[in-house]
DNA sequence: CTTTCGATATTCT
DNA sequence: GAATATCGAAAGC
């Protein structure tokens, strides 16, 4: 049952996108356990690709909770996000780090001979790649009906936690879990990148975490 | 170790 | 024409 991911993504990206962490995506030959995210919520963050309104590229950003949203980065990577909160409020979490559990030889296919296991799904164009995201095929499409290329499972023990709790409790224990670090966005330009939008979360300790590297003058 | 730069689709000025 | 939710190779300390 995915009763409980629903729940949670019907919360915007700021509040739902740690329960991401530590869930697993499964497709196209590969299963990768995410461990780091960015959220975007377009109606308050300049940053957010849906902040100036809806274009041909993040239509899909506006869809349903539970789309995958694929766009194409600086021309060439393929970045890959999970759309959460209500309906055309184009709000998603950003993939930006993952641990490949299955099918590694696929994803090295994909990425080439010379990739450690930690880089295969390291920093949110090599995550992209690894699954073998495709803008045409793959934008979205859904991750939780089981019909698209991708299908999304919550970390183990989640789902009970929300049947007996509740979605609410369950995602304010997330937002304070000491097993969860959040701070500054990586590579988002001004003040949008700064500590206003504390939105990027990732699990401490994780090789495959990408390394926080700073674009432009992100505002502290 | 750190900094620079090229590749290049989409959007905005 | 310039900027961007990037990456990796090359060059400079």
């Amino acid at each position: 049952m995915t009763g409980g991911l629903l729940a949670l993504l019907a919360e915007p990206a700021p509040v739902s996108a740690p329960a991401l962490l530590g869930a697993t995506l499964t497709g196209k030959g590969v299963t990768i356990r995410i461990t780091e995210v960015e959220a975007y919520f377009g109606p308050t963050d300049p940053g957010s690709h849906g902040h100036r309104g809806m274009t041909p590229r993040n239509r899909q950003l506006f869809g349903p909770p539970g789309t995958l949203y694929a766009y194409r980065s600086y021309g060439i990577h393929t970045c890959v996000n999970v759309v959460s909160g209500p309906e055309g409020t184009s709000s998603g979490s950003l993939l930006r780090g993952a641990e490949v559990v299955d099918g590694v030889a696929v994803a090295r296919a994909r990425r080439g001979a010379s990739v450690t296991d930690v880089q295969l799904a390291r920093g949110p164009g090599n995550l992209g790649g690894a699954i073998g995201a495709v803008l045409g095929e793959d934008d979205g499409s859904s991750v939780v009906d089981g019909r698209g290329p991708y299908v999304l499972t919550l970390a183990p023990g989640l789902e009970a936690r929300i049947a007996a709790d509740g979605p609410a409790p369950v995602l304010a224990g997330l937002a304070t879990d000491p097993g969860i670090a959040r701070g500054p966005r990586t590579g988002v330009a001004g003040i949008a990148g700064g500590t206003a939008f504390p939105w990027r979360f990732w699990l401490p300790g994780e090789p495959t975490v990408s390394a926080y590297r700073r674009h432009k003058a992100a505002v502290d």
